[in-house]
DNA sequence: CCGCAAGTTCGACCGTTGTCGTACTATGGG
DNA sequence: CCCATAGTACGACAACGGTCGAACTTGCGG
């Protein structure tokens, strides 16, 4: 009856990204290495597939917040939601962070 | 009579700093404005000198997170401490993360 | 010697947020 | 249909951390 189908988020535009939200969502353990194994994979990653030692809704929670600060879009197929980097963006408003963050060790 | 004279600070060696802190520290926006002020001034800065609407006690505490980081480095000149960029150290660790940052529009 | 100026330290307060479990909503297969 | 699977929503809890004021230390100048 509700004409809802699964959340349709929405994604800030290029010119809507700070880097103070970047940062911030960077700045947690759990999404640094999400965005890690994103950037590692060269591919879409869903929410259950990532390598992570907390639960399903936290990775929900730490998704929201990537996605929220424009790192990270998503696509749905299913009951499954792929996500992928922005790479594009990112590189564009903040060239060499990504690069910066990504060269260090593990 | 304690042989303590003004507290000597230890900073992390280069090989010292981890990307987790240094995001950690850069995630804050008085710590931010802190690190650009400092790299647009290309020079140092005393502890009050910083243009930010945060009492002393809150200064030394976020240069306290910077120094522990391994983002800056202090000089002590009578009572005056003046920090500076690690940018020689931040580059070599992170190429193109400063840089990044700093591309970032106020 | 006295006092001021620059920072630090400490304790308190409180908002933010990372975490989980549970309940819920789709979607697709027998 | 029914159920399993993938993910989201929500509420609760605890820990972290940014903020301040007040007290303290140091160094310098009259």
């Amino acid at each position: 009856m509700s004409t809802e189908a699964a959340p349709l988020y929405t994604y800030p535009a290029r010119d809507e990204i700070h880097i103070e939200a970047v940062l911030h969502a960077l700045a947690d353990p759990i999404r640094l290495e999400m965005v890690r194994q994103l950037a590692e994979s060269d591919a879409e990653l869903a929410c259950g597939e990532f390598e992570l030692p907390v639960t399903k809704s936290t990775r929900t929670h730490h998704l929201r917040t990537l996605r929220e600060a424009g790192l990270i879009l998503g696509r749905q197929q299913g009951t499954t939601r792929y996500n992928s980097l922005r790479r594009n963006d990112l590189d564009a408003l903040f060239p060499g962070l990504l690069q910066g963050v990504l060269a260090a060790p593990r």
